[in-house]
DNA sequence: CCCTTTTGTTGATACAGATCAAAGATACAA
DNA sequence: TTGTATCTTTGATCTGTATCAACAAAAGGG
């Protein structure tokens, strides 16, 4: 969900001290300050796909990064209408630091490892260490920068060009890890229900069942099953997204 | 558009060395860094209304804020179809520090006087002075809030929501300016158009006419002339946004 | 002042996507 | 293995908003 990620993997970092994550999917923050004193204040924990991991109002606690599995960020109007706010895939960053309860509700969609640090400490630290400020805003400009891209598709996008845009996206994440040019052919595993990309794209699950088998009757995707995706010709796929040919979106 | 608009005024903050926005409507960047060295970097340059300041893809060369006036960000799909992704009011930023070229047209809707740093030095003084970076951080996480809101209107809301949640923005805006509780009843000049409204609220400009003619139908807001809005039940035109009562949006 | 342009309103109609409904798949537990 | 819950597809119908079209009202410029 932000470009932070893309250039991660560009700048080459591989590991990331004891953190279990490996290779690729490297946490943003052990990186971007002083390594001993993130390794000290973190702690992991595992939720359970479905799992409520704040509610909004909570207090926060904790301030974390996204390890392995897919969360979400959403928001409920009154009267239970919903929309998801940002999908956290792993190095996205959870949490607001200086804020001291929750404005949004954070969900394990999958099964989710978080490197969990404690809020309080974790503000302390962001105002000794200027690195990790400096990571921290470049983040957030980042997120800012996606989250207005999601604005134009929630505000103007057809649900085909809607569905086009969100399987673009995870394809092109998808192949930053796999270190492979989108382009030569991704598939992927959609780890979320068609509810959820309903929420997510502000449609209604059928509407988001119905374009996804669009897609695949017109041959821009291939399915396997419900949730594994294939894109032989990936600028097929971004020709339906509707965006401008140059810049495409922030991923 | 950001709750740092409201945090500075309950700081007091008053005036900003040579700056000409008067009183409330501060800068917040004077405030934040070394008054004196952002003194010496800034100009100010005044846009007529219409006026484009950057298009997406230009160079971006300096960075600023808002001083007096209306701009917006937006974006444009390949056929033309706009979607406004953010309204810039005064004490607002524009652009952003580390990058070479601007992803978003920038426009005047009003008049606008930008109070500009050239981008470069801007950022190397970021990097020297931990407040200025802090400052920063707070605003970009304060905007990302705000953007994830307005997501939740664009995905979820209905036309009528929509209008009202625009509105109930624009007025305790207005009402923080002027120091008054929006509760006592708020007036304010609406300097959009409904074509600008629209491509903010993702309608048409005539879905945009019709709702506003009817909240004013319905009593829950008055109008002078197109452009002058009277809202004498603030707490009626809030339960007419779909919000959660507590909480509310952020502004 | 008139003339032109921009902005806003209102009506008729079309349609994308929502809603309602039901039936297949798939997964998982006993 | 069967039973139960969850997820997905598919069909029929409805509706909110877009689209198309025309006119009214302001605004601006000579």
């Amino acid at each position: 969900m932000n470009g932070n990620f893309a250039r991660l993997v560009e700048s080459g970092i591989t590991d990331c001290g004891s953190c279990p994550i490996q290779r690729r999917a490297v946490c943003a923050y052990c990186q971007s300050a002083e390594l001993l004193l993130l390794e000290q204040m973190k702690s992991y924990k595992t939720y359970r796909a479905g799992e409520v991991i704040t509610w909004a109002g909570d207090d926060q606690l904790y301030v974390a990064t996204v390890v392995t599995g897919v969360a979400s960020l959403s928001q409920t109007l009154e009267d239970g209408r919903r929309q998801m706010v940002g999908l956290l895939l792993p190095s996205d960053f959870v949490g607001r630091p200086g804020r001291e309860t929750a404005l949004f509700d954070v969900e394990a969609a999958t099964e989710v490892v978080l490197c969990r640090f404690e809020r309080k400490p974790f503000e302390k630290l962001l105002a000794e260490v200027p690195r990790l400020g400096e990571r921290m805003l470049e983040m957030a400009l980042d997120e800012l920068d996606a989250a207005r891209e999601w604005m134009l598709l929630l505000g103007r996008k057809t649900a085909r060009e809607k569905i086009a845009s969100l399987l673009s996206i995870l394809a092109s994440r998808e192949s930053i890890l796999l270190e492979q040019a989108p382009s030569d052919g991704v598939s992927f595993d959609l780890r979320l229900t068609r509810e959820a990309m309903a929420d997510y794209l502000g449609l209604t699950l059928e509407t988001v069942s119905r374009q996804i088998n669009a897609l695949k009757r017109d041959g821009v995707i291939e399915l396997t099953g419900k949730r594994h995706v294939k894109v032989a010709d990936f600028a097929r796929l971004l020709s339906e997204t509707g965006d401008d040919s140059d810049g495409g979106m922030v991923i």
